[in-house]
DNA sequence: CGAAAAATTGATTTTGATCAACTCCGGTGG
DNA sequence: CCACCGGAGTTGATCAAAATCAATTTTTCG
């Protein structure tokens, strides 16, 4: 409702050149026909401008839309009855929002853009039914929520497990990856309207501590942070620190069963 | 690997009368046609019996198997390259293991018996046609994925931002909830097999201090522990402590769109 | 019965929260 | 141009929650 209001819809060039930041994160993990990624370019082809701290999704209410970030910064998030705020995940291009909206009647938490960010809406009804047309693309979309829901199981266990300062190191491995996925970082450093406070609602710690422990990575020459650009000089030893392991999200790597499977199953087991 | 040696693959009678716990758990969520209910049960008719302790995932190995829980109880986990444990949720009868073997190529995180359980193995493969005959089943599937994820959420949520008080009045609060879709636990008490040790591990507390806010409970008058039976006198005081709202799970309702549309352009076929 | 696992308890330490200034910086308006 | 404002970042002091260490008791179970 709230960012609904000015329907200045644009439309892209159809003839866009870059791929968007979805398909350019799919890519990097399975090969996608063509006309998957026409599908997927289609969806989000009427995208949106929506300003910063903008309410795109609000805990209780049904979910209006599903949505696919395309540029900018937004979080999702839970508030408790007393305002306590936890962030769950930070939600950058190439990212659905309110994917659940497809099945749950209402939203059990909020997304709120971080900065100016563009959003291409679109209904429930289209992803389903490019789910039905094509058992790949079908697969695809649970690929993709089962990766959230993995990077999840990844934040608990940090949460439950790891120091403040493990904490640290391992928000910024996931996000300079994350982005990386999306085109948007480089080897070591990305940008990303990040503040101490919203550090500390992600990692359930409070800013002072935040900012104390931020002191003692910069210090020990991990993480340089110069306005919204964050270098991560030594990228690998800060994976160390955050209990990552070698190539933690390359695990990801899609079975060959459900996605490499248009019609005939292709048999290319390793041991 | 381990748990697959005895190959004692025991047939349910077929005409077994008692739903599974996976039909009831979506029975109390949405009306199942009866060639849904059909296909669910299909998928269980061979089932196992594993022991206590035996991992059924190992993570960073390819899964090797998905399969529902049919009886007994199981954690999902991760282990720090330290040692240290996180487990990520419980799982209860009604629950899939390892849904992410069918997209991933290897786990991220090891599954482990509490008791003698009894599994429902299936390949992947099954999952995946039946989700291509039905879009009704493989919204269904999608649904219980989304669910699984809610759950995640609210969890990181109170490790987050809740106090080791908060933490285990939520987790007592999920699991009566969960126990009582499956069919296993009356309004206000359930059976499982709980330890200390697996509820610091699961809230990201220590054993110790999960004893003393324990004791705290108990002496509260919230909790009563009798061997493995968990009785919540007052399920509604505790789930206020838990930060849960009214109707917190009730929230994922299915929302009509995906789940209650047979009718599809294409293969909608009859069991 | 006896060993091992789980639960309990006390003492102490550590981590991180809270409270309270204070600084730095980027606007903004006079 | 500059004074001022507000938000974010920084710092110190103190407090509280939870971890850790170390026994000890109770329960479970073969």
């Amino acid at each position: 409702m709230e960012w609904y209001a000015p329907p200045s819809v644009r439309q892209e060039p159809p003839a866009r050149q870059n791929p968007s930041a979805l398909t350019r994160k799919l890519g990097q993990f399975m090969a996608l026909s063509p006309c998957a990624v026409a599908a997927l370019e289609a969806l989000q082809v009427a995208s949106r401008e929506v300003p910063a701290r903008t309410e795109l999704v609000v805990q209780g209410r049904a979910h209006r839309h599903l949505s696919v970030l395309v540029r900018g910064a937004a979080i999702r998030y839970k508030l408790l009855p007393d305002g306590r705020r936890q962030i769950i995940n930070f939600v950058v291009p190439g990212d659905f929002i309110g994917l659940h909206g497809c099945v749950f009647a209402t939203a059990s938490n909020s997304v709120m853009t971080l900065q100016k960010t563009v959003v291409a809406p679109f209904s429930c009804k289209a992803i389903v039914e490019i789910g039905q047309r094509s058992p790949m693309l079908a697969g695809i979309i649970f690929w993709l929520s089962s990766l959230e829901q993995t990077m999840l199981s990844e934040r608990l266990v940090t949460l439950g497990r790891c120091s403040a300062y493990e904490r640290l190191a391992y928000l910024f491995c996931e996000l300079l990856e994350r982005l990386q996925w999306a085109g948007l970082a480089d080897e070591r450093s990305f940008t990303f309207p990040l503040s101490q406070e919203l550090l500390a609602d992600a990692l359930g710690l409070s800013t002072v501590h935040v900012n104390r422990t931020l002191t003692r990575l910069r210090r020990d020459g991990l993480v340089i942070i110069e306005g919204r650009t964050v270098t991560l000089p030594d990228p690998q030893a800060l994976a160390m620190i955050a209990n990552l392991e070698e190539g933690h999200l390359a695990r990801c790597r899609p079975a060959a069963a459900a996605l490499t499977q248009p019609p005939s199953p292709r048999s290319e087991s390793a041991e």
